[in-house]
DNA sequence: CGTGAAACTAAAATGAT
DNA sequence: ATCATTTTAGTTTCACG
C-alpha cells in the first residue's frame, strides 16, 4: 500500500493519544475540511495502518492491583507443542501479552491479578497445570514509570 | 468513588474493544436511551475508571519491525538515582514501557525499533550512554501470540 | 486531492416521570 | 436514575474546482 504522508501523520498522531476526538477537530487542528479527514481515515483504517481503537481502563479502579511479567521455558520446542502452549494461554483471562522471545526463556507473559493470592490462585489453578512447561520465574511489576501506546510518527 | 454496576460493565467492555462505538449504538446494546448511557461514560471518566481513549497501529506498517525487552540492573538503588534513570528513560522515544520489577533485575523495558541496526543505534547511542545501569540482557519478541488491552470485567 | 454545501446521523441539554 | 424531545454538533455523500 500507498506510503504515509505529512497529513497522515499529524492525523494519526491526534487519533493515536485521543481516538475518540471528532472528525471536526481534526479538521480545524489540520486545517483541512472533513471531507479530506474522514477519507484518510477510513484509507488508513483499510489499509491495515490502524489497527483498533481501545478503551484503557486503570486497572487498579478493577481490583487488578498487580502486574507480573512471567518468563517461561518449555521443554519441548516442536511447533506443535508451541501452538499448544500458546492455545492454553489463548484461554487465561489473565495474560494480556504473550511473545515467543529469544535468549535464555521461551515466551514472556504480561499478567495482571488482583493480588497476591489472586496470583496463587492462577500459578497453581490455571498457569501450572499447562504441561510443557519446565520452569518459569515471575517478576512482580512495583510501578510503571513510563507506559505509551503512541508511535512518535 | 461508588461502584460500578452490571450495565457499567457491559459499557465498558464494549468501549474496551472499539472506543469509537457510538453512543447510539451502546444504547440499542444495552437497552437503554443514549441519555443515561452518557452520563455513566462521562461518569466513568470523570471517576478515573476510563484513564484513556486511543488509536492502536500496526507498528510494522511505520517500520518498527523489532520489538525488544530490556531487562535492566542498576547500580546505585537510592531514590534519586532511580528517578534520575527514569527520567533518562523518560525521553526516550523507542521505550514504550518501563517497569520497576522485583527479582534478578531492576527495570524492564519494552522498545520499539525499526530493525538491529536501529537496535544497534538505540542501545549505542542512547541506551547505554545513561550512567548507573551495570547490565542489561535483551531479548528479541519474534512474535505475540496473544496481545489485548481489554480486561475481563 | 481538495472544497463547500446538503442530507443524514448522532450528541448534549432540557424538562418530565 | 431513566425516558422523550429538542437543539446543537458531527458525519457522510456528492457535485464541482
Amino acid at each position: 500500500m500507498k506510503p504515509i504522508d505529512e497529513i497522515d501523520r499529524k492525523l494519526l498522531n491526534e487519533l493515536q493519544v485521543n481516538s475518540r476526538i471528532t472528525i471536526r477537530e481534526l479538521s480545524e487542528k489540520l486545517h483541512l475540511s472533513t471531507t479530506p479527514i474522514h477519507e484518510r481515515i477510513k484509507k488508513l483504517e483499510k489499509g491495515g495502518y490502524i489497527k483498533q481503537y481501545v478503551t484503557l481502563l486503570d486497572p487498579k479502579k478493577f481490583d487488578k492491583k498487580l502486574m507480573v511479567y512471567i518468563s517461561v521455558s518449555l521443554r519441548d520446542h516442536a511447533k506443535e507443542a508451541v501452538e499448544a502452549f500458546e492455545q492454553e494461554i489463548e484461554q487465561l483471562d489473565e495474560v494480556m501479552e504473550c511473545y515467543y522471545i529469544s535468549g535464555s526463556s521461551d515466551f514472556l507473559l504480561k499478567v495482571f491479578c488482583d493480588d497476591m493470592d489472586g496470583f496463587h490462585d492462577f500459578i497453581t489453578n490455571k498457569f501450572s497445570t499447562i504441561d510443557n512447561i519446565t520452569q518459569f520465574y515471575s517478576s512482580f511489576v512495583m510501578y510503571g514509570s513510563k507506559v505509551k501506546y503512541d508511535f512518535k510518527l
